[in-house]
DNA sequence: CGGATTTATGCAACCAGTTGCATAGTTGCA
DNA sequence: TGCAACTATGCAACTGGTTGCATAAATCCG
């Protein structure tokens, strides 16, 4: 399992509150790992009762509920130990694939509509990602190799986003055809 | 959920026992949605007490239990309503994203090997691939509509695996500098 | 002042996917 | 003849992810 330990990630990073690690995941590692809030309370709760991470009390909490999560020693280690084990290679799990393998058998559904709709998201996405590399990581100056590594990650998410753009283009004109 | 629509798709080419379904699974549309022969014939199941599909005794049974599964008018409509909806974008989960990012935190795991076996991963997919896109799809005569789909389906696949390899090998660069 | 939105946490129920195991007939082969 | 491998189906238990809901304080804003 990798919620746990991109969690364990996020805090090696920044101690942080539940509620921030959920915002912060949409903006980071969650391109590749989407979780809920709901999964990420839980996650924390085992992972206190394990002894990996410890909290307290946020500084700012005020007379909120608010909690600030740190990773612990044991937490560290695990995470190292965990990252050096093989992992399996990602499997697809594209619904709009099977939707069109399901219009190629019946020939009766028109899928173009949808078709524009994901190019358009796709393009949303490419944008936002260009934004962010623009702003974190192409200004000239050298980047550290934690920069560099994150940057190959962000690149990875741009070349899907391409890539995706790109077939949806000839994935239409293979529909207007029909 | 897309499984049991999966499915119907299969059947609508061809009847099938669930034997049968959970074997060309792997080779067809499994590139975007795999499952088990556990799921396969929990589904069967399912749809069959929906009355989206019927079964008996496969023609080549002999004394065995195999039993064939055959699409239903309700199946189709069922289908085509399903394949007519919106549907989300393929949300990414690599297990591998997560672990750069966790060494690019820790800085003391060594990803090189296993970012080399994924390479070699992909490049197996990769010939895979090819080799069904030669035998079904590359010899000058004019495709069907059918064909033509399939054929974009596959070649999102082909773009995928070339698309990691070549990040791949960058990504090995930059973990080569550490 | 008061209602809408945002921050922040969490329970409970459900659903989908995975794993381990059991069963039973068929085929290959030494 | 016997046993290993393959075809074929299925149950039960578990884990991970999703959804709906509840709570509670802070902040924004007319």
């Amino acid at each position: 399992m990798s919620l746990a330990h991109a969690v364990l990630t996020s805090l090696k990073e920044k101690s942080s509150s539940g509620y921030d690690l959920a915002r912060r995941f949409d903006k980071s590692i969650g391109y590749f790992w989407h979780a809920t809030h709901q999964q990420i309370y839980r996650e924390l709760a085992r992972m206190e009762a394990a002894g990996w991470i410890e909290s307290s009390s946020a500084p700012d909490a005020g007379k909120t509920r608010k909690r600030e999560y740190r990773l612990l020693p044991a937490g560290r280690t695990e995470l190292a130990r965990w990252a050096g084990e093989p992992s399996p290679p990602m499997d697809l799990r594209d619904e709009f694939m099977v939707k069109l393998r399901a219009d190629a058998a019946l020939g009766e559904v028109d899928l173009r509509d949808e078709l524009r709709r994901h190019i358009g998201l796709h393009r949303e996405k490419l944008a936002q990602y260009r934004a962010i590399e623009e702003r974190d990581f192409v200004h000239g100056k050298p980047l550290s190799r934690h920069a560099r590594i994150q940057h190959m990650i962000l690149k990875k998410g741009i070349l899907y986003e391409e890539g995706s753009i790109a077939w949806g283009q000839e994935m239409l004109d293979v529909l207007a055809d029909g």
